[in-house]
RNA sequence: GCCCCCAUCGUCUAGAGGCCUAGGACACCGGCUUUUCAUGCCGGCGACAGGGGUUCGAAUCCCCUUGGGGGUACCA
């Protein structure tokens, strides 16, 4: 019986962290599936042996339930077409390209990296366009053995049919190619496993995948994938090609953007003696000769060392990767919401989607043909306005989660309910988590850690002359504060003292409540003070403006 | 180099020959609110890449130029 749903799937390829180019095409296959009531498919596409990451199928399955976008047959789930793994799927692929074998639609070559190379060189020196040679007998697979055990690399190249491909596409309309624009391409690599184009096709027929919708960057492949599928006697599924995502330098958003960020600015420090070109080594965790390499744009280091290069010389790293936004405290809906507009539209105004809304509102024929470029300034605005109408429960479960990934973060430690629900609420008007962290988290040092802001107790405690300089102003509201009974230390208490204190010297409250939250948290921002005094406490409270006052009094001598 | 895709405010986009003196959102600028930082509110600036056609009429159709992007692997 043939299922007549629509099948869709998403297949990435397990070397890391998803990124936001992966998330918006997953995120395209899963609407469409959605909202025909049809079927997405998770694949691991593990071809490559040597870019396989460990750990990144999980990190990928879990961006993926992050963001929900849960599928219906998978690596982890099953499904009827499984194995969903292309590593537990090698026996297939063997099967067809012996068929293709067979029938003379592909054939072996024992050309090495090296002369594959000099060939391409030689092209290039003749400003002619480098095409694989289609040798004029093929060689047998007595040949074959031979070459095996004489050490030279065995591949599979497919015939490509000399003759124009039509890509139907929903997006671009029908793309042309000409009859010589693509030649033999290798099919099954010299290790024996297949390659993409290989292992995608079959795949795509066995799970009856009924519509691809990948990045525009595979256009130049689907003529190569419909070639094989009429050689093995597939159809052709419907294709669209994704436009791009792009930074907003115009570049394609990609994982070495944060590479690059950092690359740029450790050189700076290097040159600057700000570090030194061991210990970044060693931040890194690699030997200073790949260092060296990795400097001169040679590898690609992973986030983590990354994110602690970072972090030494001071940057925020780009973020490319969803979990880069988890960490940077978005909602996922607010990611699904933006990126859903990156390339698509409905057709009106309407910018903020629910995932199920875009499930009903998404079609693929009104998926955009122009690259976008990933404005941060616009999704920060789409994450502001979505936190400040989220319910109470979907906020607190937002924070939860950003703590859980951002386990340092000082507000990791609240243990109640209650107490981070205040943290919420006082910090109403935050853009991200992230600002919740930033504006509250010096409430929840220990009171003898607090670190203070030089430059805050310096502009806000030290100016002026004597008795008008915040200092003098704080050492007097302390007296005050210090009178409250300790059993009603309320906001309602506080805020009688300190209005009182400020009328009674004729000072505008701003002048009093500066200081006091350069003492109490150590920096000029700070949620509403009598607030951010009630939830510290009194002893709090007061034990931070003896510090404040003894460290303002230190820097002034 | 070659192949392919694309082209409306700085950015994301609406616009499928007359509804366009081109609409919305973000950013930006100005103002208001304010105990800090944010938020919020009001207002403003701001685009059809250029050149040819087709048509009574073009942002919308065609061609060229220019610009941008992608691909050009035993990576996906």
């Amino acid at each position: 019986m043939t299922d007549t749903r629509v099948r869709t799937r998403f297949a990435p390829s397990p070397t890391g962290y998803l990124h936001v180019g992966g998330a918006r095409t997953a995120l395209f296959n899963y609407l469409l599936a959605r909202q025909t009531n049809g079927v997405f498919v998770l694949r691991v596409e593990d071809t490559d042996r040597s870019r396989n990451v460990a750990g990144a199928e999980q990190k990928l399955l879990d961006d993926l339930r992050w963001l929900g976008l849960q599928w219906d047959e998978g690596p982890d789930v099953g499904g009827n077409h499984g194995p969903y793994r292309q590593s537990e799927r090698l026996t297939r692929y063997e099967e067809c390209y012996r068929t293709l074998l067979d029938q003379g639609a592909a054939y072996y070559a024992f050309d090495t990296v090296d002369e594959l190379d000099a060939l391409r060189r030689d092209a290039e020196r003749r400003k002619a366009n480098f095409r694989y040679p289609r040798p004029t007998t093929f060689p047998s697979e007595r040949d074959a053995q031979r070459a095996r055990d004489e050490g030279r690399p065995v591949v599979v190249r497919f015939k490509m049919p000399a003759r124009e491909f039509r890509v139907p596409d929903v997006i671009l309309g029908e793309v042309a190619f000409e009859a010589d624009a693509l030649d033999d391409f290798v099919i099954v690599k010299s290790d024996g496993w297949p390659t993409y184009h290989c292992a995608v096709v079959i795949d795509d027929e066995d799970m009856q995948i009924t519509h691809v919708l990948r990045g525009q960057e595979h256009l130049m492949n689907t003529p190569r994938h419909m070639a094989l599928q009429e050689a093995l006697g597939y159809r052709t599924p419907v294709y669209a090609h994704l436009p791009i995502i792009l930074n907003m330098d115009g570049s394609k958003m990609g994982k070495r953007d944060k590479d690059k960020a950092v690359r740029a600015t450790i050189k700076e420090a290097l040159a600057a003696e700000r570090i030194e070109s061991a210990s970044a080594a060693q931040l890194a965790r690699c030997s200073s000769d790949e260092f060296a390499g990795w400097l001169k744009k040679k590898s690609q280091l992973d986030s983590e060392a990354l994110g602690r290069l970072g972090q030494a010389v001071g940057i925020e790293l780009p973020e490319v990767q969803v979990h880069d936004f988890r960490a940077s405290g978005y909602l996922p809906e607010v990611l699904v919401n933006f990126l859903a507009l990156l390339g698509w539209s409905a057709g009106d105004d309407r910018e903020r989607y629910t995932l199920d809304e875009l499930c009903t509102a998404f079609r693929p024929e009104r998926i955009g043909r122009t690259n976008a470029r990933f404005d941060r300034d616009k999704l920060l605005s789409f994450s502001t306005t979505a936190l400040a109408d989220a319910a109470a429960p979907r906020l607190l479960d937002g924070m939860r989660d950003y703590l859980v990934v951002n386990p340092e973060s000082p507000l990791a430690g609240i243990q109640d309910e209650s107490t981070l629900s205040k943290v919420l609420e006082l910090t109403a008007g935050m853009r991200t988590f992230r600002d919740v962290e930033t504006k509250a988290g010096a409430m929840f040092v220990d009171d003898d850690a607090l670190q203070f802001d030089t430059a805050a107790v310096r502009k806000v405690l030290l100016k002026g002359t004597a008795p008008a300089r915040g200092l003098d102003v704080l050492e007097a509201l302390r007296a005050e504060l210090a009178r409250i009974d300790a059993t009603g230390w309320t906001v309602a208490a506080i805020e009688r003292v300190v209005r009182e204190f400020a009328e009674g010297r004729g000072l505008g409250l701003g002048k009093v409540a500066q200081p006091l939250r350069v003492a109490v948290t150590g920096a000029t921002i700070s949620p509403a003070i009598f607030e951010t005094l009630a939830l510290i406490g009194m002893n709090g409270t007061l034990r931070r403006i003896d510090r404040a006052i003894e460290h303002a009094q230190s820097l002034d001598a």
